[in-house]
DNA sequence: ATTTTATAGTTGAGCCATCAACTATAATAG
DNA sequence: CTATTATAGTTGATGGCTCAACTATAAAAT
């Protein structure tokens, strides 16, 4: 509508990048919230690999939620606080911490699951297939384009 | 080419538009450090509206910045505290503060103009600019479906 | 004119990202 | 075997976002 072209009119690549994911965020929190779920989309992203593996170390998960080491550490802690998910040291490498999820945080992940749904619906609607494809190829060329960090 | 679409092949929506915001960012900060510039993404958001108007109240940085009131006041205050902008009380409405940029803010503002542009070049190498279009109406439907913030 | 409501901005708390410095353990090189 | 290097994780600092509660002022309602 005009609605869409005049935002779009003054707004940058990276406004409306920014703007979008604040805005998916936001929707998943509401939407978890009106099912009376209290999580965080980050805390979400950690708990999937983690009832996936059954357990994974916190390297592991930083790379599948694409985090870093300090954002899984403190993640996690507050996953451990909010009893969802427990630390167990290796026994092997005594580096390594085995995360693992308590039944209140299975229960969470399958109670979030039709939030998840849900959202991902609201987020396409009205978003013809073939435009998602190419929106998501952009996303992966701009990653590409930007992959080696050191410049 | 095969990383971007093994990357595609496990990454959902949110993560990619996590992902290449975030990459998007990084690079921005990146460039500008390497010009010997110290300056934030979302700093030198807010400062393009000041500049383009001379000066600007909180209340419209955050609507052109698409920032909430509270995010807008703490920038401000790190700007003022890096002495690129000063707050001065408005003389009709004294529950507003006009922002103007100090000298130095001027002259960050052209510094970085070149990096900016630098930065969105990268972003957008090799992509068509007919996927950058299609992206950017798909970003804009995205934030037309979660518009209404209440559900 | 007084009460009510709306608006601009601030503050505190909770959550997350990034950077740098650090500890502890494992792997590798000599 | 010992010294070096690499890896897993933690901590502190700084910057930003969101929500809720708050202050101060302006505008509207009566």
């Amino acid at each position: 509508m005009a609605d869409k072209e005049s935002l779009q009119f003054h707004m940058n690549l990276g406004m409306l990048v920014n703007s979008a994911h604040r805005a998916m965020t936001k929707r998943f929190v509401q939407n978890a919230h009106e099912s009376g779920l209290d999580i965080s989309l980050d805390q979400w992203m950690v708990l999937g690999p983690i009832w996936q593996r059954g357990d994974a170390s916190q390297k592991e998960l930083g790379d599948m939620c694409l985090k870093d080491k300090t954002s899984i550490t403190r993640i996690i802690h507050t996953l451990e606080k909010k009893n969802l998910v427990v630390r167990v040291p290796d026994q092997l490498d005594h580096r390594v911490n085995r995360v693992i999820l308590t039944n209140a945080g299975k229960q969470l992940f399958y109670d979030v699951l039709p939030v998840m749904e849900k959202t991902r619906e609201e987020v396409k609607k009205n978003i013809p297939d073939e435009d998602i494809e190419i929106f998501k190829n952009v996303l992966s060329s701009i990653i590409h384009n930007l992959e080696n960090d050191k410049g």
